[in-house]
DNA sequence: GAGAAAAATCGACATAGTGTAGATTTTGTG
DNA sequence: CACAAAATCTACACTATGTCGATTTTTCTC
């Protein structure tokens, strides 16, 4: 079961099969842009691959497990890139800079992480995944809302509660938001930035 | 087609058929329950209201209108609910009854609840039944910001965006929380009712 | 309360998608 | 080259869906 395992990969020539594999990736996300996943079924994929249904089971097991890796792999860049990203000691920048980050994430992927959240439900592994995305973000909240002077702990009213409910505020406003135009999403963006801002005590008038 | 037009109902004798539509759609929110979405097919709902599938196809087309049927019957109980509650003129008040009233809802219907929200994009009738929802939480939530200062308008700091992610916030939060434990809804609404002060600007230390 | 119309139910069928298995071909390696 | 592993194909069995025509049951009307 490849797909599963992306370990024990030491080897120096690129196996046909890795081509394959991402093949059959790139045309799952294709497809799942083109009609969707409930439509997209395992014939399209394989055909879209360029082999046969037969041929696909021997890379992954089921579409589920086709877009499981599929999320994995998007997720993997997302978590590269926060990562990536310095955290900066001035609450509002880190808040300013932490929004602008995620309106690309959500314009280069905006379908897969969709269709994560989606699929969470149904498919543990992407359940999995997917929490564990929002438990970075969450964290990277809980810290810039304790630098900015927010009591830590799990109460109502300090860090670790609100940084949550934040979380799924940002993800739900950016999931309706990437599905209209790029201009609702610098919207929502901008609306969930002024209420974290707000929660953080950074507003002026307050 | 019975179960999309509840209209034309003018005759006093209820009809066999309504007890069976009623049957059917309890047995597919215990299913619902029990197994799943994805794992109740249209043969078990049948088996469960006591008749074939062949019959069952006489009142709904699919699973999905079945569903769409049971998404229907809840959302109409909540707008009922909704309606028949009076709003408090202290702000302060409102926000607490109305997370108290978002509590119940949850509790009592969160199985429906959860499931159209899941089913949202894959079932259109439903995506709209559980928007129009959303939009009469998000109005009541507008009317409270606007009512403790918060000006008016569509602008990012304005009660209008505020208001839409604030919604957003409040569904994802119980969406997850009603999935535990009632302790963590209790929590979750906490959290929420505690942003939303914050956002009205209504909190002590602001 | 008898008979006709409408409502409700059934069983059988056709279809579509899934997953599996065995045979076969391609590819890399000593 | 020969042989093992990787990759692919075709055919099959299974499950669930949705449709149809025949049949039975309810309901309405006189």
């Amino acid at each position: 079961m490849p797909g599963t395992q992306p370990a024990r990969r030491r080897r120096a020539t690129e196996r046909k099969g890795d081509l394959r594999e991402r093949a059959i990736l790139d045309t799952c996300e294709s497809l799942l842009a083109e009609k969707g996943y409930e439509a997209m079924t395992v014939g399209d994929i394989a055909q879209g691959a360029g082999i046969t249904r037969g041929a696909l089971y021997f890379y992954f097991g089921s579409k589920q497990e086709v877009v499981t890796a599929l999320v994995a792999r998007t997720v993997e860049h997302l978590w590269e890139r926060s990562r990536a990203t310095a955290e900066s000691d001035d609450p509002r920048q880190a808040i300013a800079a932490a929004m602008r980050r995620t309106i690309e994430l959500w314009n280069e992927h905006g379908l897969v992480m969709r269709t994560a959240i989606d699929l969470s439900l149904t498919v543990p592994e992407i359940g999995q995944l997917w929490s564990h995305t929002a438990d970075l973000f969450t964290g990277a909240i809980v810290a810039v809302l304790e630098r900015a002077g927010v009591p830590a702990g799990g109460a109502p009213d300090q860090a670790a509660a609100m940084a949550r409910a934040l979380c799924w505020m940002i993800e739900r406003s950016f999931y309706h938001a990437s599905q209209e135009s790029p201009g609702s999403l610098e919207l929502a963006s901008a609306a969930c930035e002024h209420i974290w801002l707000t929660c953080a005590g950074l507003t002026r008038q307050g």
